[in-house]
RNA sequence: GGGUAGGUUCCCGAGUGGCCAAAGGGAGCAGACUGUAAAUCUGCCGUCAGUGACUUCGGUGGUUCGAAUCCACCCCUGCCCA
């Protein structure tokens, strides 16, 4: 249930309670894709962290090491340890991401697995019960992720087929929620807005999907290779035929920038790898831009990644010494810089959530967005 | 002392007359990464100058139109025998 708390504009401050816990929103999900965050982090650092929401993916853990295993286990809560919220991607990117090893019909995506070569179908119905079994908090339509640019006329009808399997995973969820043996009977289902970067479509497909009366609804399909104006003009198109009584999620954005930017469009659930991958590649996020932990220039660098920044690394460990475990290959390394991105990202939403209480987030807005996406 | 295998650009290591500034690793330097096929990928990596020029393959001489590659001697290292 989602719960408005303030305005500013089309920003959003607001609470949505589930079985799993409330959360406070605007919020950044942290990706597990395979039931941990990449880095050797386990759900038990993630409290340190100020995470909110885990992230895992019907696809990956269906492959490995499957949704019946994990149902037999108790479901991810307790196959994890993470006892807060779970949104579960429905492995309709994967559709996108996956390009060359699959093909779309009506029914559904046939994928070769990633894992070992075996087919594995996938449509509406299959997603949801795999989700069923995961247990988590949020279930994801099953949908299709169309590389931008895409002609109208394939995106057009990429749309509607994902109208049709909307339809199909809110009669199926309904059905696993009363069957009697789902994990989760509670589980919530958020449906997700395509139709590339043409305005009409998206228009016209939210407008559909609005009536469906889902949990959630989300905006998928961006950020896949238009540029980021695109992107927010999308957003803010879009925006006025979103439930206003509903949480809306901007699917794998992205940048602290494109948050900031997304939020003030009246966006408030985020997710993305970036400031878990880019913190295994040395990237990290500060207060005051970018940096490359590897640069030569931070070899004697005795201060910590962010000055500002009070998470674990920085609290107790230099960039010289982070750099050193780097170039050493020590796993440290990732597990101390992915804590900080992460952390890094939980709060610039808390910070923003802040904003909203107070009514400065216009003068929040204007002092980061663009500092935080420039390199250093 | 005798025999034998070698000494290649920061390191390891290919190359045995021209297609060699010299394969391939590693290291180093830089970049990318947006619902994770990502502990990944890309670029640079002798020196200058934008096609090219110049200095390199233990040392010194030599053979040759041309040598990292062939010859002579010398220096150094590993292994074996005394």
């Amino acid at each position: 249930m989602y719960q408005l708390i303030k305005q500013s504009g089309t920003a959003r401050r607001a609470e949505f309670q589930t079985v799993h816990g409330t959360v406070q929103t605007p919020a950044f999900q942290n990706v597990a894709t395979c039931g941990a965050i990449k880095g050797a982090l386990s759900a038990f650092d993630l409290k340190d962290l100020k995470c909110q929401v885990m992230l895992c993916n019907t696809y990956h853990l269906h492959v490995r090491p499957g949704d019946g295993l994990v149902r037999d286990l108790g479901g991810l809560h307790r196959f994890t340890g993470w006892s807060g919220p779970i949104l579960t991607d429905s492995g309709g990117f994967q559709v996108f991401s996956l390009a060359g090893l699959r093909k779309i019909k009506e029914e559904g995506v046939t994928f070769h697995s990633h894992v070992d070569g075996r087919v594995i179908f996938m449509g509406p119905e299959e997603s949801m019960q795999i989700q069923s079994n995961l247990g988590s908090t949020i279930a994801m339509a099953f949908d299709e992720c169309v590389e931008n640019p895409a002609p109208h006329a394939y995106a057009k009808e990429a749309c509607e087929r994902t109208y049709r399997w909307l339809v199909r995973c809110q009669k199926k969820m309904k059905d696993l929620n009363e069957s009697g043996r789902a994990v989760n009977p509670q589980q919530l289902l958020f449906g997700i807005n395509q139709g590339c970067t043409f305005a009409d479509l998206r228009i016209e497909h939210m407008k559909q999907i609005a009536d469906l009366n889902l949990d959630g609804y989300a905006i998928g399909g961006l950020a896949v290779g238009e540029p980021k104006e695109v992107m927010y003009e999308i957003i803010s198109a879009v925006e006025p035929y979103a439930p206003k009584d509903k949480i809306r999620y901007l699917m794998g954005v992205g940048t602290p920038g494109n948050i900031l930017e997304a939020v003030r469009r009246g966006v408030d659930l985020f997710d993305c790898v970036m400031p878990s991958r880019n913190a295994r590649h040395g990237h990290l996020f500060t207060h005051d831009g970018i940096i490359n932990i590897n640069n030569n220039k931070y070899e004697r660098d005795d201060s910590p990644i962010d000055p500002h920044c009070g998470c674990p690394t920085c609290r107790h460990f230099s960039r010289a010494y982070i750099r050193h475990l780097f170039k050493a290959k020590e796993m440290l390394a990732m597990r101390l810089c992915v804590m900080h991105n992460l952390y890094f990202y939980n709060t610039l939403m808390e910070d923003i959530r802040a904003a909203l209480d107070s009514g400065t987030f216009e003068a929040f807005y204007r002092a980061n967005v663009d500092k935080l996406d420039t390199r250093i």
